[in-house]
Formats: structure tokens, sequence, C-alpha cells
DNA sequence: TTTTATTTTCAGTAAGTTTTGAAAGAATAA
DNA sequence: TTATTCTTTCAAAACTTACTGAAAATAAAA
């Protein structure tokens, strides 16, 4: 495969995935154009790659920022804004897990607070909080598992030396 | 809260929290339901208590067996078929990890087996295989780490000897 | 100040996903 | 065999989410 078709392949390819990841299939275009640009890039450069409307790029360039995968970049002398992506990997696998936790986790923690204390006596009420027990005992080990890994060190979990060598 | 307001809210909670589960609604009341039923139900049942028609019923239930989350229980006598959920918590976990991991990570590992053999040459060639490469570090290591998970003992994971107790 | 360049917002529309319900299929009973 | 009961399928409808494009807001330049 030639660098082009190979860097376009990647845009369609982050796009469909995305799907699959709680990401639109724009924000992870923009995201994956942004990745393999050598240089910041302009809305109006993104809306031209990706054939996708002013609004659509402002909108999920914004997203991309609030999940801290995107920068903004002001250029001396120039009125645009300009946007790069932040290109250290394992910030980004963070970053992503921080987000899907927040929307995935998070809330399942809390539905299941509300439901650990009802009412004990009536049939059928013990395995009920047997089972809330349960399934929040693996919540909370997932949370907290997932805490540590935000907070490592990138060679913890992959277990290389990648950054010392770059 | 009391037992019957308690078991609602689970069923409604797990539906809302499904959606961010890359499952929807409905598969996941269904599961919600049968998890906290004392007795297997059969489509009826739930189509009844769920307010929902037969098609959707049966669609989702055969999705909640393809996850291996809901058996089938052919009771002697009866002609309908009932429907069980798989009640060890363990199990409904990592059948949920196998399921996403085959959604979400392998397709994407197959698209950087093929981008990581791109021509080098061109300029910008390096950085981008060097980022796919980076890229896949991190996807491997979470592909294998999620095939120890699935194939480790609850107790590893969660750090408790609950099942022994039980 | 006014003009011009750029970003942001949002109502309307388009695209994608889930659900319904009726018809077809399958299995058992009569 | 035919009738009965239950399951499966799938086209159309309902719902949900994402995108467009034009108008409003903002900010720099003249």
């Amino acid at each position: 495969m030639n660098f082009h078709e190979g860097k376009e392949r990647f845009i369609q390819a982050w796009g469909a995935l995305g799907s699959n990841w709680g990401v639109n299939r724009t924000m992870a275009q923009i995201h994956a154009l942004l990745l393999i640009a050598p240089e910041s890039l302009c809305a109006e450069d993104i809306m031209e790659e990706l054939k996708i409307s002013r609004g659509n790029a402002n909108m999920n360039l914004r997203a991309l920022m609030d999940w801290n995968l995107v920068y903004k970049e002001l250029k001396p002398g120039e009125r645009r804004e300009f946007f790069v992506a932040e290109k250290d990997m394992w910030e980004v696998v963070k970053n992503i897990i921080i987000q899907r936790k927040k929307k995935e986790l998070e809330p399942m923690l809390r539905v299941l607070d509300e439901l650990s204390d009802v009412e004990t006596g009536e049939p059928g009420a013990e395995e009920f909080i047997r089972l809330i027990k349960d399934v929040k005992l693996f919540a909370s080990k997932a949370d907290s598992t997932l805490d540590s890994l935000t907070k490592s060190d990138s060679n913890w979990f992959v277990g290389t030396f990648m950054k010392m060598i770059k």
C-alpha cells in the first residue's frame, strides 16, 4: 500500500471504528486527520479534506478539545485558529479511558448506590440485594483499575521503554 | 426505597445505561428483568412487563442468547420457550468483555495490520508508520490483557473469595 | 467607528437505528 | 390430515442522533 492510500484508509477506518467506540464518525475522522497531519490545520482545511460543513467541523473540534485529544494553536499574524492533535499515544489512550469511564461506568455506580438500600423483608428482596452487591463489586473494581491505569506510566502498561529511546 | 420500586428502577436504569454500553435499550431491559426474575419467563411475560412487541422481544432474546447472557429453558409439558439469565456475575462480565472486544478492538487490530506495510520513502511516511506502530502497541496490549482477564478466575480480578462462601 | 474575517449556534433536515405488527414458518396436538 | 400454538422474519413506521447551512456573535483590521 502506498503512503497516500494508507492515509486515506486510516481516516476512513478510524471513522468507521469510531462508531463502535462511542465516538461519532466525524469526530473520529477529524482526529485521524489531525493525527497524521504534519502541520496544524485550520477549520477550512478540515472541511475540505473530509467534505463536511463548517458547523459539523466546529462542533466536533470542540468535542475533541473537551476530550483533550486536540489543541488550538494560534499562529502569529493569523486570524484563524489552527488545530493540532495530541501525538503522545499514551495521553490519547488515557484521555479516551477517562471519557469512556465517565460515560459508561460512573452513571452505573451511581445507580447501584441508590439501589443498595432497598428494604429487605419481602420475598425475593434478599436475592435482589445480593445481585446489586455482586454487580457493584465488579463495577467498583473496574472503576479503581481504570483509575490506576490512567494515573500510571505508559511503560507500566505496555511493558516497553519506548518513550526513553524515542 | 421499597423492593418493588427498586426492581422497577433497576430495569429502567439498566435500559438507559445499556445505550452507553453498546447494547440497545430493550436488550438491556430484558436482561435486567431476567436477572431479577425468580423464575424463568416466557416471551409473553417479557412483552407484558416491558410493554414491547413480540418481534422486539424475540430479536433481543436471541441477541442475549448470542452473548451467552440468557439461556432457553424448556419445561416438560410446555410448548412455549422459557428464558433464564446467567446469574453468575463473573460469567456475565466475561461475556460482555468478549463481545465488546470483538466489536471494538478486533476490527481495529485488523485495520492496523493492513496499514503497517505502507511504503516508506515519501516525506512523512516514517511518521505515519511510527503512529500506526504506537497505536498498535496499545491496542495489542489491551487485547492480550482482556484475553487473560476473560480466562482468569473472578477472585483474581476482584480480590475476594466471594464464590467460596456463597 | 465601520468593515471584514472568522467562529459559534441552532432550527430544519437527513441518515441511522430500533420497534412494531402482520404474515410466514415451524412444531405439536387433535 | 388440519387446527392450534408459538416463533421468526421483515417492511414500514417511529424514534434518535448527526449534519447542514444560514444567521448571529465575536474579534481583529481599517
